[in-house]
Parts: C-alpha cells; structure tokens; sequence
DNA sequence: CGTCGTATCCTCCGAACGGGTGACGCCGGG
DNA sequence: CCCGGCGTCACCCGTTCGGAGGATACGACG
C-alpha cells in the first residue's frame, strides 16, 4: 500500500512498482485516515509510508497501524531526515526509513526486505542515528519557554505567559541551552527548528 | 521536459502525461546541469522545474535557461511555497509556480496554459505574493550578520569574523529587526529561517 | 544633482541576558 | 530507599543587547 498526499508521488510509486512481479500495489492513500481505513479492507504486507500529510501525519497512522495490524510493516518514504522526524518514526516502530532520492532498485528491495521481516535503512538515516551523544531532548515544559523565546519574547514576557517566575524561565532555558548544545536563544531556536523540536 | 532529483516524482510525472494526447515528455533530467544540456538537444516547449536540487538549483537553471532559450516556459513545480523560494523564482522569470501536492489535471492545465503563454500560480503561492507589505529583504551583508548571529555568535565575536566593528554589526542588525518586523535576535532567526532567507 | 539604500563608525544607557550557586517538593526507576 | 529528572524559586554579578540619538562615504537611479 501507498500513502503519499501527493499524487505525484503515489503516481510514481505504482509506476515502480508496475512491472515487478513479486509486489502488487493494493492501495493507496493521500493521508493517515485513509490509510487505516484502506488498511482493514486491502490487507497489504508492506505499507510505503509518507510523514508529513494533512489530517493524520504519518507518525500517528503509523502507531494506529501497528497497535491494529501489527503483522503490516511500515516502510518511511519522505523527504527529510531531520534527527525528529527519524526518531519518531523510530519510535513508531517501523521496518525501514528511505528518502524520496532512492533508486526504484532500492524500493523494490526494501520492499522485500520489509517484508520478510528485515530492516532497511537510508545511509544518512543510519549516520544520524549513530551521531547522537546521547544527550536527552529539551522536557516539555522547557520547550514551551523556547517556543516563545522563538516567537521574540523576553524572560519577563514569558514567565507573565507562564504565571511562573523569571528565574524559573532562565533556569529552564539554561538546561535547554545544556541540552541543546548552545550558549544563546538565537541558536537555541535555530538548533531546535532543524531538530524538529519546534 | 521534467527536471526533478527524485526519480519517484520524476516517474510520477511521466506517467501523468503518458495518456494525454497533446503533451509528450521529451526529456528528463535529475539536476540544473542535465536540463541545459537537454534544453539544447531536446527543445521543450514548456520545463517543469523543481526547485531545490543538487548540483546547479532550480532558481540558477530558470536564469539560464532563460537567457539561452527565452522561448521556453518554464513551470516551478516543487513542494515548498516559503516567501523567498516564490520571490526569486519570480524573478528569475517563471510562468508558473504549482505545488507536488497538485492533481493530474491541474498539472495539465498548467503545462497547456504555459505553453500558450499564460501563467499559472497555486492558490497559496498567489496569496503569498499578495500578503506582502512590500518590506524590503535583509541586504547580503545584513543577511551575513544574521547567518552568524543565528549560530549563536555575540556581537562582539561577529565584528570580528567580518573585520568590522561592534557598532556596525549592531546597526545591521538594527535593520534586519525593522525588516524582518521584530525586536529580538531570536525572532529575527526564526523569521528568516521560516522565509528561507538563512 | 539630490536622494535613497548600503555600509561603515560613534556615544550613552537602561534593560535584558547568561553563568554560578543553592534550594525545595514531587515523582518514578533502580 | 535513594538518586535523578522535572519544575519551581532566589541572589549575585559581569556581559551583552537593543534603543536613541547621531555621523560619514559611496554608488545608483531618476
């Protein structure tokens, strides 16, 4: 099954996967609903997975499938490999994270792959996971400080917002200041938007 | 001709125009490079471009092609509509701009529309070009200034990387808050990176 | 020729920031 | 049961920001 809201896209895919004797294209969705809806009814053994869509993001369609269907592996297929959008994928449980670059060879053996149980990984998706120190992501109390740091606001502005005091946001932003790696809110911002953070 | 990294959308593409009586896909190429020299042999009338590729990108091939094949019409077709992407392939002179998310007919109606000279633009690109108090960007030299600040540098530590003086570095910055319309350096950041300024 | 944008530089100053150190209650895992 | 993470708060202190005033020089554009 394909689940891509672009048509393009979904269009490609099928096309990949047209004269391959050993898949068959079963299904496609534009977003997470219909690919849990679809899913039921098509019953696919592999489901080549967008992330971003409107209505139910991938990630979301991703835990329903498996807390549903756990038999059906999910496949990534996005654009991106932010450190966020892998990891919560990762941790979504999914058989394989490919980038929309790959080959149609590198489909067609994921696919399998993914199907006979096996884990399939793009080469930056793999670096990424290995350079990670290790170091714990902001709690969620600390990104709601950094988000609006991002928006402009002073410390004072914001513990007015938080009904909390000053100190406690220059505590907070100084463990995410740690966390993050940095020593200021303009990086602050700038690390935790690539990282998907915000 | 189709210009596109990824060989799924790329395949996508085709297929869409497989069945379409008035249309043939001449060409196809993976990067900016490839579509000037298949520009040349290939002679489309109308390019389907995508923006951000490696190698030569698609706002640098729109400007190249135009000046060695005015009479090509080329149609931005990419997944992205952020201020800056939309405003310089504006510039670089596009008769199009359309978003991935687009259906088959639609991508049709572009290309004939192009063709016959007219122009085409996504309902939300269009009211991004509207939705602009004409405020000027950052020059390049504040753009450089904010790049730094956005990897966390202190004023003093960008005088010096740019051989400049604090005073001045602060006074670009001055105008980049007024551009970017906020009062913060880490507003300022987010601004630009959310137009892909930075 | 004037004026606009860019780029460079200056002083003064209050407010904001970031680091250091320390503290308390809560909760959950080892 | 104790330790670690979380969330809250406090005081001190030096540095940095950002605002408000300028100023000069140069090139472009009408």
């Amino acid at each position: 099954m394909i689940v891509d809201d672009h048509p393009v896209v979904r269009d490609g895919l099928r096309g990949m996967f047209d004269h391959v004797a050993d898949i068959e294209v079963v299904a496609e969705a534009s977003n997470g609903f219909e690919a849990l809806a679809l899913a039921r009814s098509a019953r696919p053994h592999v489901v080549l997975m967008d992330l971003r869509m409107p209505g139910l993001d991938g990630v979301g369609a991703i835990q329903r499938l498996r807390a549903s269907h756990p038999e059906i592996k999910v496949v990534v297929l996005t654009t991106y490999d932010t450190d966020a959008d892998v990891a919560r994928a990762m941790a979504a449980g999914v058989a394989g994270y490919l980038l929309k670059d790959a080959p149609r060879e590198e489909l067609h053996r994921a696919v399998r792959t993914a199907a006979a149980g096996g884990a399939v990984l793009a080469p930056s998706v793999a670096s990424a996971l290995m350079s990670r120190p290790a170091v714990p992501d902001p709690s969620p109390r600390e990104l709601e400080v950094l988000r609006l740091v991002a928006r402009g606001s002073a410390n004072k502005e914001i513990a007015r917002t938080l009904l909390i005091s000053e100190t406690t946001v220059k505590t907070h932003l100084k463990h995410v200041f740690a966390k993050l790696g940095v020593e200021s809110r303009a990086a602050a911002v700038v690390v935790a938007m690539e990282r998907g953070l915000i």
